[in-house]
DNA sequence: TATAATATCCTTCAATTGGGGGATTGTCCT
DNA sequence: AGGACAATCCCCCAATTGAAGGATATTATA
């Protein structure tokens, strides 16, 4: 549901000048949209943008001076209401990663043909988001890889001596020490740390320390 | 690039019979894929996966007793190498999310066509992520909340080789295997763990990674 | 009451780690 | 040219850890 009594602002950011034509075309060829500042560096965003006072900025990675990812960053500390749509020629697993960390709404490829990327613009404005459906399949394995680990409150069946345990060796307290500690024989702190390592699939301290930190475990 | 010459074993839990039989002509009609095993509950998921011994799960929503969601929850605890495919009728944000954040990888429709269902199995198998385009919303919504907050405060002047290095602790890796992954010596990795300690002000692994993970220095 | 789970203690052996030392090469900066 | 530093390699020794056994007492639950 798109809203067709106003257009949409277009600022595009793009250093090489036939991209940059093919996109005020499409845009200004277009009921709905209307590219209000076209640039060739992120060296001036923050004048180009007040100027332009886009809805939505079309936003070219590989950009000599600031690249777009920084500029990214930049823009969104300095007018968080404006949407940024990434544009790339690679879908690079860090790329993405770091667009979606710089607060990036979207991150289409640029053999995108002109309709999709027209509704990219107009999701991200709506609030949506827009990936490309192999880029979204990154993300979703990004997803698993830094969310889940974070969100997912898996329950290990921990008893309250080895939660207690795997709490002290999280401090960095070597098993000779946490036994001194809660008054146990070094041998029973060991096979508690043992049995930890059993519930949560891992093989060493390291690990163990890692897995409950990162699923915040303790 | 599917693997021709290794049949992809695949586990169906599903309680209409009607379903489990399309899976399994699907799947034993279909060079490659192997139906080892067809459930109606989750009831007995661990017996059933290990007489199963599958690589990869379908795994229906709405099953009476234990539900598709909490299944996945469970058999990624105990069977984190398995992958599983989850598949229901409704195309609910919510359920999707669930899934993921339980570990499922991958989320595919039930009107989805055979061909398509085969490929999302395959994909799985091979580590990718199969799902609806829906999701993606959802999943960068979450990304933002939680990535925002990762700012590095303190800076302990690590070299390169000492971030990776300490990067690869933080994953569990003991010394002599970090050594192989990044054809160094092993004295030489112990060294820069060495210097990491003492910048760290740590004195061991464990409370290098602590201080790592929480201080987000990887 | 039997069984399971928890908690406690122990031994042995091999692998890994922590701390100390020393050494060379190359780079960057003054 | 000299000094600081990073990166690489090595040795030794003691402490810690990981894996695999075996053992007992208590408690909860079927």
């Amino acid at each position: 549901m798109v809203n067709d009594n106003q257009e949409i602002r277009v600022a595009v950011f793009e250093d090489n000048p036939i991209m940059m034509d093919a996109y005020r075309s499409i845009l200004n060829g277009s009921h709905g949209y209307r590219c209000t500042g076209s640039f060739t560096s992120c060296n001036n965003w923050k004048n180009d943008i007040e100027k332009s006072a886009p809805d939505v900025i079309l936003m070219d990675i590989e950009m000599t001076g600031i690249n777009g990812i920084k500029a990214t960053g930049l823009i969104k500390q300095e007018f968080p209401e404006v949407k940024i749509l990434i544009q790339t020629v690679f879908e690079d697993d860090d790329k993405i990663f770091e667009a979606l960390c710089k607060g990036a709404n979207g991150y289409i490829l640029k053999n995108t043909s002109p309709v999709k990327m027209l509704e990219a613009v107009s999701d991200v404005k709506n609030g949506g988001v827009a990936f490309t459906p192999t880029v979204a399949s990154k993300v979703v394995s990004l997803f698993h890889q830094f969310i889940a680990p974070m969100v997912t409150v898996v329950d290990y069946q921990l008893t309250a001596r080895e939660k207690e345990i795997l709490q002290l060796l999280t401090e960095g307290i070597p098993m000779p020490r946490i036994a001194e500690r809660i008054f146990l024989s070094y041998h029973t702190v060991r096979d508690h740390v043992k049995s930890v390592y059993q519930k949560l699939h891992v093989a060493s301290a390291t690990e163990a320390v890692a897995k409950a930190l990162r699923e915040r475990l303790v």
